[in-house]
DNA sequence: CCTATATGACTGACTGGTCAGTCATGAACT
DNA sequence: AGTTCATGACTGACCAGTCAGTCATATAGG
């Protein structure tokens, strides 16, 4: 499935003659300690959140991931086999986690649409929102088109999921005489934009007018159904 | 018809360079035809928007936008000093002649919240998703963070215009009695969340189910006022 | 009118630096 | 001892930016 689409980095090309290397003496290498394949691995995701998060795919330097998961870099590719391959497996590692739930959720059959609203934008908040997986939601939105097959991935296991989800609530609403017009279940895009803006307010002007997220979701929820959502606590 | 410079190829016959630097004899060189200054710099513009579109800041790649502009390289650095000038001056082309009409808007009091919604989502259609501004749109929102003082520009330029100017026209309709909550006044970012999804969902999701923006805005301009927008002819 | 000289817009080979990816070497385990 | 894991110096490709050289056009001189 990853379908390398970006492509023309070629790596570094073919063969090289390492042969005529100068055997330089190292001194004692100061060792990594020992840790878990699987703490190793999650201790590079995390460092490769953080610097593609703030540098976008391109200008991320492996070399700068490597020394924040305080490890070398050749190290890395005992993990993964390329800087595509760690990008993608990045995202993959905050999204999976998130299908169970959302297989969950979209099992329940015929919830009420407050309620479909009321989870959507909590689980935003707490999941996302509220957590580092609010830059790779950006990330995805910057890299999105030069990365076809992530862009694929998102749509079959995110948005496909989540939008029928929508409508559907939406469309039984309106047949209970909740909802004035059809809008929503033609487009519940018109429910998670508020979602999408949040993060991107968040990440170009939070320092020029910081936006109260929770408030406007709110508001938000009640000018899509009338009513207004249950306070948290 | 070339009029060769007499056969000193470096291919030729004995070639005996001296100087560090290698005169290498041109061949007629096919120069770009004489263009005034303000059309080579829109055509530079212009393939600049295309390769950084399709590529990203980083990933563009200078030698592209100046083949795309049918120039050479070294004349980029004639009109911008380099390539983030050359950036910064595409998101101002595209901005710039936008910010007229904004003001004219803005100086424009009392105008009804359906009016303000409609010329906006026309405005936005017209103006930007119909157009390749739409792509800086999204390369904004990609590679904001990273150039703050674009993100501040378009801040204070167009955000910081817009969004009072729909606040203050939720504020009167509400007080007219036309809007059932404050949530409009409050967070103008609901109005417009729907245009940002248009980008991205264009982007991203396209291919996979396009969508209707026309209609999308319609059905969100009836959610919000709960009136029919005027359709046009 | 025609030719000589001057101008500077334009060119593209080149440089210096950067960085993804490799692998000989060493350390730590079994 | 052998095996596995980890290292980081190294390589080659790549690219932003430079600048010596070129030539179309403009102007001066004959």
């Amino acid at each position: 499935m990853p379908e390398r689409t970006n492509g023309r980095r070629t790596g570094g090309a073919g063969k090289r003659d390492h042969s005529r290397r100068v055997a330089v003496p190292r001194q004692g290498a100061p060792r990594a300690p020992r840790a878990s394949p699987e703490a190793r691995r999650r201790a590079i995701l995390d460092a490769a959140l953080t610097v593609f998060a703030e540098r976008g795919y391109e200008a991320a330097r492996l070399d700068d991931i490597a020394a924040r998961a305080g490890i070398a870099k050749g190290t890395l590719y005992l993990y993964f086999a390329d800087k595509q391959a760690l990008f993608e497996a990045l995202i993959h590692s905050a999204v999976d986690p998130i299908l169970e739930q959302l297989s969950a959720v979209a099992a329940t059959p015929n919830l009420p649409l407050d309620k479909v609203l009321a989870s959507l934008f909590t689980a935003f908040q707490q999941e996302v929102f509220g957590t580092k997986r609010k830059f790779l939601l950006r990330l995805m939105i910057a890299e999105g088109p030069r990365f076809p097959a992530l862009a694929e991935f998102h749509y079959r296991n995110v948005v496909s999921r989540i939008m029928p989800l929508i409508a559907e609530a939406a469309r039984r609403a309106r047949e209970r005489g909740e909802l004035a017009t059809d809008g929503l279940a033609r487009f519940p895009q018109l429910v998670v934009a508020p979602l999408l803006v949040a993060v991107v307010w968040d990440a170009l002007f939070a320092k020029f007018a910081p936006l109260d997220v929770a408030a406007m979701l709110e508001a938000h929820q009640r000018l899509l159904t009338g009513k207004a959502p249950r306070r948290r606590s």
